[in-house]
DNA sequence: CTTGATGCTCTAGTGACTAGAGGTCCTACT
DNA sequence: AGTAGGACCTCTAGTCACTAGAGCATCAAG
């Protein structure tokens, strides 16, 4: 049996987080001790596993849900599973396109300064007008 | 004269976005007219054009309150806003090399299905267990 | 038996909006 | 001049995924 904060530690979930998680129903509610504190077994520690490393994965709590069975269980749709696992790819693909267009955006304005080309501050001036930029971002 | 329709359709910031700028201060409040509704001028239009495109480059109200200048208007601090420009890029960096370990691990994951090494569902089962991953993402 | 860490509930705040209610105003058309 | 419908106004509350703090109870070690 653990406590909240063993779980805490063991998973690098913290502690408001857990209960949060069970307050909207993410994590299923422990059994409580005497005196009123939770108490997690193996089963909780490996929920809150799967919810921990989902959420790195980038997953949203609305998707870990549809991972996990209706009654907070893991679920074993696998179809579904792998449906959301591939559109959170798609997802996560698009955000490190868009992401790599802003990097070269910001260069070239970062580079402003650099070329002392008739006196700062160039920076402003292009963050000012989308008409400057070299890529079409967003 | 703008009205709050025209400036968001020219800029492309919703009306009730732009609203919750003047409310946080970022936008100078403008003139009324007669019926008491918003009319902005060029000024106005510059301003909202310049904080949409430095939101489009991912740069938080926060930042951009202080590549503004205090009173509202665009400053004109080179060295402080190529510190920002630079610290944004590190962080947008940052933020790919995260989000290309995700997809390397989602990829994998999501192949697991095809595979058909014994039936599924793999997923859930490398989703619920970190030490399954290849690289170490988070 | 005390001390300090850990636990409890509850409320409110974060960032950057978004949605809706309920009302007023402007503009174009008849 | 009247009217229909879109645009505008303020205000409140909701979103997501937490985070912070108040004020109290409980637990484990010395």
């Amino acid at each position: 049996m653990f406590s909240i904060g063993q779980l805490s530690k063991a998973t690098g979930v913290k502690v408001p987080t857990i209960r949060y998680y069970e307050e909207i129903g993410l994590l299923p509610a422990p059994g409580r001790n005497a005196g009123n504190q939770r108490r997690y077994g193996q089963g909780g520690m490996d929920t809150l596993g799967f919810i921990k490393h989902a959420r790195d994965l980038g997953f949203s709590l609305e998707d870990i849900k549809s991972l996990m069975g209706l009654d907070g269980h893991l679920g074993d749709d696998c179809a579904a599973a792998d449906k959301i696992a591939r559109s959170q790819l798609a997802n996560v693909r698009d955000r490190i396109r868009k992401l790599e267009q802003l990097a070269t955006e910001l260069e070239r304005i970062s580079h402003l300064c650099d070329d002392g080309n008739g006196g700062c501050c160039q920076v402003l001036t292009a963050l000012g007008d989308h008409r400057l930029c070299a890529g079409d971002h967003s």
